[in-house]
DNA sequence: GTCTATAGACGGATAGAC
DNA sequence: GTCTATCCGTCTATAGAC
């Protein structure tokens, strides 16, 4: 990551070595894309460059520094979706359609680029892990999220493992199974449902509890 | 796979052979789960049997072959176990706690062995694919499974589907986030409830529907 | 900053002696 | 069947010239 300006760096310089990270880290998606996450390589992506492998090292450290950064970017990119399907939602949109929307959106998401769900959501690239400010991001999508089902009405911790867990499901069957249909995308709503149906009688018992009803 | 008894080889030999296959899967299991997966090599394997790598050539093709018989190996001890469990339950065991105990089963099965859970059900092996013979064991397992289910009174493919994604998700949420817990898995009776009351329901709104009720 | 060259390690697989 | 020796490929990363 620090990549710090030296004291002779001009801004000028500044913004075209932030300019090629920038391309490298586009290069990188685009490579993971096509030829899978785990054939990247440093060769590989240095020559989609026009530049020798070594050469990278100007700009990041390691290898790993570059999967950090991708990590990074693919939850930042998942943070901008999901704040922006949950801003076009009018204010009194109700929890179930609030739930379905964010879930199409992301296994939409996954769905439109497999490389990048991998990295993000398995352990695909053997020998690493996201280091702590790449973990950080992944944790600040993941009370994002929190937020966002507390506004569709579930707060409760085990509803939202249960919820992740739904959720989960349905991603790994899709990406797993049916990485370009909807087999199981298209059972959202019946998972919505269930679980609305689920928290909603769990609920109910719970009032008949307070009321001393047996 | 195909290591076909020659014209002169003893039974005595053969037996010999299979018992070698024996320990080089053994000692495969044995070293994925400790260095994990990803790391498992030939030379490795080789060396805790006080072998050179060459020598597993007489015995398995290739890598790949190896992999394939893992695989079929841990699909068939699954299948065992979903078999055992399936017999000790009593005859007229309600479908709710059948299903309860199928999926107790298959998160305990994953959580016993992390590399084996990897190699069954995630793509986590660079550049291996089940080869068809492997591909048909995991089929024969699903297949198995939806046998099962039927039991239980599953047999709607949509719900099929739904099952296997709630199954999956419970998990990979486990499998990733608390491997040697129990925070997702302490949730099957949710879960099983949650599906049981949907289908219900569902089964409700279509009886409804025959006896022309709006 | 970029290059060439290369270190140094790992991997699967093969040839051929014994 | 097992070995030694080796081929050939992969990779990340570094040294040092320019």
């Amino acid at each position: 990551m620090s990549t710090a300006p030296t004291r002779s760096s001009s801004a000028r310089v500044e913004a075209r070595r932030a300019q090629t990270r920038h391309e490298i880290l586009d290069s990188a998606w685009r490579l993971a894309a096509d030829s899978g996450l785990e054939a990247l390589s440093l060769r590989e992506i240095a020559a989609s460059l026009s530049m020798q492998a070594p050469s990278l090292y100007s700009y990041f450290p390691s290898k790993a520094a570059i999967l950090d950064a991708l990590f990074i970017d693919g939850y930042r990119a998942l943070d901008d979706l999901l704040t922006t399907v949950d801003d076009a939602l009018p204010a009194r949109t109700s929890a179930r359609q609030r739930l379905i929307e964010i879930l199409r959106a992301w296994i939409g998401f996954c769905q439109a680029d497999q490389a990048r769900y991998r990295l993000l959501f398995t352990n695909a690239v053997p020998g690493w892990q996201p280091s702590p400010d790449a973990y950080a991001a992944s944790l600040a999508n993941y009370q994002h999220l929190c937020t966002q089902l507390a506004i569709a009405g579930v707060t409760d911790p085990d509803d939202i493992d249960l919820c992740t867990a739904l959720s989960a499901g349905l991603v790994a069957q899709q990406m797993a199974n049916d990485p370009d249909g909807d087999r199981w995308s298209r059972r959202i709503e019946d998972v919505v449902d269930m679980f609305l149906q689920h928290t909603a009688s769990r609920a109910r018992r719970a009032t008949r509890l307070r009321k001393g009803t047996p």
